[in-house]
DNA sequence: CTGAATCCACCGGGATACTG
DNA sequence: CAGTATCCCGGTGGATTCAG
């Protein structure tokens, strides 16, 4: 029966639970490179498109709508001909640009490290592992 | 027809936009929930996937085993019976941990506007968006 | 120019059962 | 206790086409 098993955590998803849920709004495929061309300032929708590579229409519309809908990012409409959209960060935009900088720091400052960490793993067929007795 | 010859663009990203690969490390399902538990110390196999609610056994070791190919944690196996496996944060696993920090901080500031901007882009049926003319 | 719509391939990830 | 092995479903996202 209960062997040592008192330790019950009636919290699992801590205070931080819905911190998973906003890092839904960039750990998509798209979102951070849209967040961070943003950054430079407001942008046309093909500007963007060209600005990162590889996006499809379809995704770039996608990842648009969800950041607008969270408000991330305006979308405003010149009624000209040919029409003109421009997406810009809105003020919580621009803080998530901000609060994702350390992230962005830590990547570029460790990206050797990884990847020297992903040859050696690979490199022992990963059947090796630290053990003690 | 003939997609087989089509073989290429294993990642065409720009110079500099490691960073997307790089936050890949993190923003799968699982990876910040087993990454955050860790920072209060190492813990066993049973006892992560009891601190993450909802957690199967299968994602535990899949998550386990890619953050410690990117070296961001360490398994050691005690050779006992029972077996015991501990997982630790590395160095830079730590470091990891505090570059996500300010997210996770901007997430909680932010939750409430979240979802107030989406309930407003809801309500509004998502058909009226400035316009300029 | 800026999208919406459709079709479809891929794989993340859940449930379950078996092993050392 | 700490996994591995299968099956299978649904979501993500690419390519393409149509529309305002």
């Amino acid at each position: 029966m209960s062997t040592a098993a008192d330790r019950e955590l009636p919290l699992p998803p801590p205070a931080g639970c819905r911190a998973r849920e906003i890092l839904e709004i960039i750990a998509d495929k798209w979102s951070l490179y849209v967040v961070a061309s943003l950054g430079d300032g407001p942008r046309r929708f093909n500007e963007l498109k060209r600005s990162i590579d590889g996006i499809s229409q379809r995704m770039l519309t996608v990842t648009l709508r969800g950041l607008e809908r969270n408000g991330i990012l305006t979308r405003t409409v010149l009624n000209v001909m040919p029409p003109h959209v421009s997406y810009e960060l809105t003020p919580m935009g621009s803080t998530l640009v901000a609060a994702t900088a350390p992230l962005i720091e830590w990547s570029t400052r460790n990206l050797s490290a990884i990847d020297a960490a992903r040859l050696e793993y690979d490199a022992r067929g990963a059947r090796r592992t630290s053990s003690r007795r």
